[in-house]
RNA sequence: GGGUCGAUGCCCGAGGGGUUAAAGGGGGCGGACUGUAAAUCCGCUGGCUUACGCCUACGUUGGUUCGAAUCCAACUCGGCCCA
């Protein structure tokens, strides 16, 4: 997949409208960026651009942030975002993704995960200045549907379209199920462009079928058809598949600044650059040489980003003293574990499950075992290591692995 | 509707009455190394705060056995083929 080219081309006068056509963009339909361009340059109104998003999950992900990042710059163009809460879809479930049986989320979940999103969304998006965003969710037009209207959108696609999606084809020629009321989903989707009349339609590359379905519906309804415009997959932090939360490559939203910071630092070599362009306005004719400290810069603009400069700052101090120097002089924002509400005598093993730095007792044990845990940096040898009382263990830093630490203080939370 | 094959741990995939918490691979975690990386090598990879004990686990339910993931029955779900 080619990316656009590093610095803002001088294409187009206005610097506004060259980067929301040129960073960060995979595809744009019809006509590629220099259509849309002119569409932009020419508005006369501004446009309604129109993100969907399915509250099927708690969080959101820096992945999810590069197509809001994309909105975000529609909006300083002076357009309306128009955030789609897919309310009614996120029940049928979208296939996108070789993700067959979601289970089903009841209304009250998926409030709940709406407002979680527009509340995380929030540290992306203009949510001050009038006029610039649009809240809506499809169960508002889609939850009406008849049966009869239902059929008459069903018509206006075959099942050969249909199977051009190249999810479909490839379950259907792998032999893995491909269930009917999946082929609803691209149809809903694009209904919600009809109903929303948008005139830009924003998404990852793998909505790319859903979105031109949007404008086959649009042209139907006599409609102008919205123009297309779709991000680049992120790549997760193991460098090479799509970042998600169920595959744990992940940087959520809401991470603490060290945690943030932490998982930043090592993203792979051959992904910094890439996430520099989609998740930063930093030029990337400006990024340093050195490939670690690109990694660092990476770190430390991103965590400036979602927390602040100050954030951004002592967390990089914690990590460099915690994990290269293995000095505890800096343990600021090291997350704190309060132990006094821990039974005693107290196991090892039980702290560190407790503590979530592991998932179970028994892990924690083996880790142990394979010499991975250490208070105050010492290593700890002995799996039935057990504490009397808080005292022994108040001020201490536990730790496993290089990464995971817990500041363990009494009294608080 | 008929035939046929299939359903195993996070994923793929062996195993066809006991020695199977279940081969192997992937992934994940940890260790060494390093740039806190990549590559490589090594270890771990159901759960239980009392771990040579107990509890869960091979689609579901029931059955046959001293004993089943392994045999039987019914059921559920899927693939393919025929109509």
């Amino acid at each position: 997949m080619s990316l656009s080219s590093a610095s803002v081309s001088p294409t187009y006068r206005d610097p506004l409208i060259a980067q929301i056509v040129e960073r960060g963009v995979a595809e744009i339909f019809p006509g590629g960026a220099a259509a849309l361009a002119e569409r932009l340059a020419k508005a006369d109104r501004p446009l309604r651009v129109k993100l969907g998003i399915d509250p099927t999950r708690p969080d959101l992900h820096l992945g999810h942030s590069v197509v809001l990042r994309k909105l975000r710059q529609f909006q300083d163009a002076g357009h309306v975002a128009i955030l789609l809460i897919g309310d009614f879809t996120a029940l049928v479930g979208d296939p996108t993704g070789q993700s067959e049986a979601r289970p089903r989320l009841t209304p009250a979940e998926v409030e709940e995960n709406a407002r979680t999103y527009l509340e995380q969304a929030g540290k992306i998006l203009d949510f001050e200045t009038p006029g610039r965003l649009e809240v809506r969710r499809n169960s508002e037009w889609l939850a009406r549907l008849t049966l009869s209207e239902l059929i008459e959108l069903q018509a206006q696609m075959t099942v050969g379209q249909m199977l051009a999606k190249e999810d479909f084809a490839q379950r259907y020629q792998a032999g893995t199920p491909v269930y009917l009321h999946e082929f609803l989903y691209p149809l809903l989707q694009g209904y919600d462009s009809v109903a929303l009349a948008a005139d830009v339609e924003l998404g990852g590359t793998d909505q790319r079928f859903n979105l031109l379905t949007g404008r086959d519906l649009q042209i139907w309804k006599g409609q102008t058809p919205q123009f297309c415009l779709t991000v680049p997959l992120l790549e997760g932090l193991d460098g090479y598949q799509k970042m998600s939360k169920s595959k744990n490559n992940y940087v959520g939203l809401t991470e603490d600044p060290l945690t943030m910071y932490s998982k930043l630092e090592k993203v792979p070599d051959h992904l910094v650059q890439r996430y520099f362009e989609l998740l930063t306005s930093v030029p990337l004719s400006e990024l340093p040489e050195d490939p670690r400290q690109r990694q660092i810069l990476l770190a430390k603009t991103l965590v400036a980003q979602f927390h602040s400069p100050a954030a951004a700052e002592e967390a990089q101090r914690t990590a460099q003293a915690l994990v290269l120097e293995g000095s505890f002089a800096e343990t600021g924002s090291i997350p704190v574990f309060a132990i006094d509400r821990l039974s005693y005598p107290a196991k090892l093993s039980y702290i560190l499950r407790e503590s979530g730095l592991c998932k179970s007792a028994a892990e924690a044990r083996r880790q142990i075992q394979g010499g991975a845990v250490r208070l105050d940096g010492q290593k700890v040898e002995d799996p039935d290591l057990e504490f009397a009382h808080a005292s022994e263990l108040a001020g201490r830093v536990l730790q496993v692995g290089k990464k995971a630490f817990r500041r363990l203080v009494e009294g608080a939370d």
